[in-house]
DNA sequence: TATAAAATTAAAATCATTTTAAATTTGTAA
DNA sequence: TTACAAATTTAAAATGATTTTAATTTTATA
């Protein structure tokens, strides 16, 4: 279920999160920007508007948005720990031109045999290639 | 495919690759293992019978042994790079209790909609949970 | 208004990885 | 075998993302 502008402090609120400044800014840039930022994106795209704002700040959020099941993070290659507001599982496709994350759909229901006896709590798929665009410039 | 203890010098000089002691050693950790270990574990493990190892060569080879598609990372979590030597696709389970690292069979293959204009050269599936050892000793 | 709890912050610490430049080893041609 | 160039390995320093710490600011409420 994607998060709407409207209603970011409200949502907040049901998952039991005080809405403040920081936290509504850095949750609406994660839903409206939909591009899967990292913290350096965040804190450098909302410093401007928030000058006190700290990078400790943002990493504390994030931190916070995760437990609460709010955002997850998108570890497709180290060194850059990525967000995503959208916590239904799905697929992400990380161009190795461009640098673009691309989300697509792709069906993780299907139980695996050998993990039957398993708890699964997380899944994810990473998919690494170049993109339609990237793939046009070069022609 | 996966490589034989017996005869990694060969695969190598087949990947062109100089079959050096430490390089030998390092994929022949990484194959008889088969732990998903990360650069410390191969480095302390090693260090013992080969005590001029550094951890940069641990480094150096690894990023060698990707490049030329003989091992790649498993970057399930950041701030913990594992590797394995295992190329062909297959998912990957890493136990929240334990920390292991469990392989997994799943069909990869179905072409996705969305990527049907990418070229897609890397894909990588990951799950979090508890394993059954581990919900075992729970009881 | 006073006060305690929560949120935010800057600065320092940590730690995996990369870079750099030097030292060592290896292969090969003379 | 010897000498030299290339390849490999190395230690040390640099980098950079993240975490920790401890202090400050803000917020809610009595």
């Amino acid at each position: 279920m994607r998060i709407s502008i409207d209603n970011i402090s409200e949502f907040l609120l049901s998952k039991h999160i005080k809405p403040s400044y920081a936290r509504i800014r850095i949750l609406e840039y994660l839903v409206v920007k939909d591009s899967h930022p990292t913290v350096e994106e965040i804190y450098s795209a909302l410093v401007g508007e928030i000058p006190t704002l700290s990078k400790t700040t943002v990493y504390n959020t994030l931190k916070l948005f995760m437990e609460a099941d709010i955002a997850r993070i998108i570890t497709i290659e180290e060194n850059e720990a990525r967000y995503d507001a959208d916590i239904d599982s799905h697929g992400h496709f990380k161009c190795n031109e461009c640098g673009r994350i691309y989300d697509f759909h792709i069906d993780m229901q299907k139980e695996i045999e050998e993990l039957k006896a398993f708890k699964i709590s997380e899944k994810s798929v990473y998919y690494k290639g170049i993109c339609h665009e990237c793939l046009s410039n070069k022609n």
